[in-house]
DNA sequence: ACGCAGCATTACACTGCAGTTATATACCTC
DNA sequence: GAGGTATATAACTGCAGTGTAATGCTGCGT
């Protein structure tokens, strides 16, 4: 038997994990949700995550090797900056069914039957 | 300095991350795929994913417990369902992004400047 | 030219996790 | 209750990926 039932090629299935990978990483969502408010030089972010240096690299590397953010060069520094918005809406959707599934729990705890 | 903005708690973040990579896994993917055409059984699943039964008990365990999945009991066999429709939000906005990114490359090899 | 700041890269240790094998448990049928 | 089917669990292996330390590279200021 083993149908499978064709539409989703694992080939898709691999690409799509792999971009739910990017963003299972909480130094990379710290970096990503910095990113949001614009662009930030390296140093910034090292800053304001309190990474160190060669790790929010190697990160902003791997973001920008898979398309999330992109690289600009500025004298010494490079600056880098969102560049797939679909992220933070993906991100709002997770957030949004956290805060959903908190609510249902606390109202059942609320009033106990 | 190190100012940390506040507005995202490093907790929250974790939280996060931890329900994207619940849907960084190929296989995963595969078996909640299965899984919105309807409630399912082991062994259904593992007829129509290829992978193995112990796997694939594994991954339900795992999406049980993380509250993406239910499970029912029904004589001898076990059937789940999906208990977080957003996944399959999240899903699309990440196959809409893959697609729209695939159109922009081709359009700009199509024409060459 | 020299020294320094900003960033990238390498090599490496460590951890987490997916998959497998083997075994245990529950239920159903005869 | 014996045997088979359906599912879960345990122990183990291998790999991928994160963080760190050390080093390399580039552009700026003096």
């Amino acid at each position: 038997m083993t149908e499978n039932n064709d539409v989703m090629p694992d080939e898709m299935l691999e690409l799509i994990a792999q971009r739910f990978r990017l963003l299972s990483d909480p130094m990379r969502l710290k970096i990503l949700h910095q990113l949001q408010r614009g662009e930030k030089s390296v140093t910034e972010l090292v800053n304001n995550t309190g990474a160190s240096q060669p790790n929010v690299s190697k990160h902003l590397s791997t973001l920008r090797t898979h398309g999330l953010v992109k690289r600009r060069q500025q004298g010494n520094m490079a600056l880098f900056s969102i560049a797939a918005p679909f992220i933070f809406d993906v991100c709002e959707i997770v957030c949004d069914s956290m805060k959903t599934e908190w609510e249902q729990r606390s109202s059942l705890l609320g009033q106990p039957s």
